[in-house]
DNA sequence: ATGAAAGCGCTAACAT
DNA sequence: ATGTTAGCGCTTTCAT
């Protein structure tokens, strides 16, 4: 099969110590002798056995990312950027997905204690506080959007409450009065929906409009079928929204796609916001408005966060919440009406 | 820190013999010792260590999956389905992304000869069939989409001359005459965008049309944003066609999105048809026809080619050349033109 | 500057 | 049925 550090060592003439340290040049090696060893390296084109590595080392340099799903287009892109936030500090990404299924949350949380991985970064959906906390005993973890209480783990998030605000703000200072907000989901343990849910009412509130259930949709996931479903709902009810403030950019497509198999004009007849800022929406017709969380700096401060747990574990750094910062991108999708 | 097999052994007064038995249940134990080790594992949460299980198996139990970009809606929806299909055999999956960077690519190949993983699938754009194939002797690689020379590695993929043909076809059968081709790749060596191309002069060739050079556009990626800066080339330049073949839905979106700004009506002025069946074609504004590869089938077959290289490395199986098939889904932005 | 050897946690061959 | 132990490939302490 593949060589091993003694292979190499016995032909270059030397002990393994020396090949090991001409591999990681952790120590200084003659120059004649380092490149003989090196001669016999690529000769026999060594490579090193991680599994054997990280037995010693104790760590793995790998780390997780627990997410609903990967083809989701925010998770993706969220994914894509972590990947290569990892790579910089060379660590390796294993991905996995948990559809929202508790089994699944719990199954990767107890990997993590496994030592499979490092640490964990996890966007929890079912999951509620508790566990999420006693697997951050055991392993450095991380959660996406999710409030742990009282702040126990380590966080990252966008401020829901006052993005949710600011897009229902918008779509009110465009002239629109009956606002729908579509995405709520009760049935989870997941925060957010309610957090952006209180938004909405707070905008409402400061332009002296009472919330009308009629007007808030409930979706049982996060699709773009979900959201057109959502939207028939709306379109069928007592409603009668001129705009629609979505949870997600992705429930805010399909909810649009729907509006204009009704035959609505967008943003003529109803006006769109979604949330996440994903490619798609950007090329939609027409181009969504949206609020734009800054990914790249949610899996930068994700990664430090893990960085500082997992190279000085003694040091009980207190839990950060940390909350990076987002703006909203007005498109065509809520451009003021012509009138 | 946390218990290893020898601690669980001595706080049940047996030895690890006899634990790793219980844990494994690889061999028979005393019912009463085997509750009694039981106890201990539940009291110390015993996890193991799996850096020292791969290291004894030789195995680690985790398999590649490189592909250009996690984020792109394609890729991603084949990340996902290969992260579930693997799941089902026991196996970790490691996502990477290559950009197309033929160093990425090189890197990975080499990390699978490493041990990391147990077997790579990977997608290649940036590197050529040698490199390939002299990587796969020492681990199981499969191939998506490109050819191999000669099949000297597993393969798997769907019939893109076909698929390209019959996409072509559909378009000149619903009257239009001035087909564009979107999406060639001439910087790569992935030879896909040709056999796509192919099929488009195969088509036409068949329909008694030549192929105008000012109806074929490349693209430096394969992004929404590439498809619109193609199409506005091709409404700038003196082609004038009524329809288009976009080798991605990625660049087809793109291409419609850039349509509309123009002002021109899909699918009265201009049809478009796609490749790949995302999600975000089945919600655009039309709907997206398009070529629809048969996904599940094809991580399905891959992983099957890894298991049958991982566990009988020895059985020399000749390299095998999937063919998975795949089916136009016509949508409504291919509707014959009103006339 | 380099060699010898211990030991990371686990499994399995060899005992009893 | 269960105990003892070698060894997977590597890094690193202790010697020289």
């Amino acid at each position: 099969m593949s060589s091993r550090l003694k292979d190499v060592a016995a032909r270059a003439g030397v002990s393994v110590r020396t090949v090991s340290n001409v591999v990681n040049g952790s120590a200084a090696v003659a120059e004649d002798t380092r490149l003989r060893v090196q001669a016999a390296l690529d000769e026999l084109g060594y490579r090193p056995n991680l599994a054997a590595r990280s037995l010693r080392a104790g760590r793995t340099g790998l780390i997780g990312l627990a997410i609903p799903e990967v083809r989701s287009p925010y998770f993706g892109e969220l994914a894509g950027l972590l990947v290569e936030a990892a790579e910089r500090r060379s660590w390796t990404v294993i991905i996995d997905q948990t559809r929202g299924d508790a089994e699944a949350e719990r199954r990767l949380l107890t990997r993590a204690g496994g030592r499979v991985v490092d640490g964990l970064v996890i966007s929890p959906w079912a999951l509620g506080p508790e566990e999420l906390t006693a697997a951050a005993r055991s392993t450095p973890v991380v959660l996406l959007g999710e409030r742990s209480p009282e702040g126990l783990v380590d966080r990252v998030a966008v401020d829901n409450v006052l993005a949710a605000d600011q897009a229902t703000t918008h779509l009110l200072e465009s002239g629109r009065r009956r606002v729908a907000a579509l995405g709520l989901q009760p049935h989870l343990r997941n925060g957010t929906a309610e957090q952006r849910r209180a938004g909405y009412h707070r905008a409402l509130a400061r332009a002296g409009i009472t919330p009308d259930p009629a007007l808030e949709a409930e979706v049982s996931a996060l699709h773009r079928a979900d959201g057109a479903k959502a939207m028939a709902q709306l379109l069928d009810g007592s409603g009668r929204p001129d705009a629609v403030f979505a949870f997600s950019d992705e429930l805010a497509l399909g909810a649009m796609h729907m509006a204009h198999l009704r035959g609505l004009d967008v943003p003529g007849d109803i006006a769109f916001v979604g949330f996440d800022d994903v490619e798609d929406g950007r090329f939609a017709n027409p181009a969504l408005t949206t609020v734009a969380p800054d990914k790249e700096q949610i899996v930068e401060r994700a990664l430090q966060c893990l960085a500082d747990r997992i190279y000085s574990p003694g040091n009980a750094v207190r839990p950060l919440d940390i909350v990076v910062p987002h703006r909203l991108v007005v498109r065509a999708s809520s451009d003021a009406p012509s009138s």
